[in-house]
DNA sequence: TTTAAAGTGGACCTTTTTATCCACTTTGTT
DNA sequence: AACAAAGTGGATAAAAAGGTCCACTTTAAA
């Protein structure tokens, strides 16, 4: 369902609210157990959505570009895979331009939960301090 | 999110609702816009899952196994592409073992939020007959 | 009982996703 | 200024998903 590389991507972007400082590719990969040259990847598309920020040359590394209260859970799929969204019947039907069919707008419906429930996670809540962790 | 193969069987599925008898695979390739030829292959595993029928030789065809309002969209969903559970943290780490780590609860959370969700929708409820029709 | 319609299973091809590698650029340190 | 540590981008490879094809079996009807 999750893709494996939003699964690498949340995976860095909580071992980084974790530690609360910049961390080496190298480091954050072993960390993050995320294929090191896969790594780079994954990084590159969360700097470019602004989730992350990337630190060149030497002593160089990535770090959160916010706090960790204020990046959710859902920044960071979207940033690697985003949630797709139904909004024209696959079918051409034309009689379900306006309205989606019964069908579609339930998938819809589905991934609207899915939003809004990793929406309201912020990545602090993922870090394994007990004082953040809600059910 | 949801493959391209759960669509199609979702959408063969739909078809055979609201048709309310068997057809042959050209008809419900040409109903449901499935390719022709995939749909045998997304047809098989619905037969095998319990949740179709199929009708070989002359005059042959695939049928639902059952009433359209007895057969969720979730079952149609778990035939050909299961909805995954998280139930060991995927990194090997023995601390999370009896506890997924919160990351890894939350997506599970989010996992049974959509099982739930599909699980309470019927096929019925996917066809176009307004009176079925539920936000 | 032959025939033709219709689903099955397996081999094969294509596209997308996942993963690796390397030449290049950036930048702190000496 | 030179060097070396460290991220970037592009080419490439491997694996999975999506899609096609065909020889085979089943079965109803003539």
């Amino acid at each position: 369902m999750f893709s494996q590389t939003a699964e690498y991507a949340l995976r860095a972007a909580v071992v980084l609210a974790e530690q609360g400082r910049a961390l080496s590719a190298a480091e954050l990969a072993r960390r993050s157990e995320v294929p090191p040259p896969y790594l780079f990847k994954v990084m590159g598309q969360l700097v470019r959505a602004g989730v992350a920020t990337a630190q060149r040359g030497k002593n160089g590394g990535y770090g959160l570009s916010r706090a960790p209260a204020d990046i959710t859970v859902l920044e960071v799929v979207n940033a690697v895979d985003p949630l797709p969204r139904i909004r024209h019947c696959p079918l051409g039907k034309p009689e379900h331009e306006r309205a989606l069919c019964p069908l579609h707008h339930q998938l819809d419906v589905t991934y609207a939960q899915i939003e809004a429930t990793l929406g309201s996670r912020s990545l602090a809540e993922m870090t394994d301090i007990p004082a953040n962790r809600v059910s």
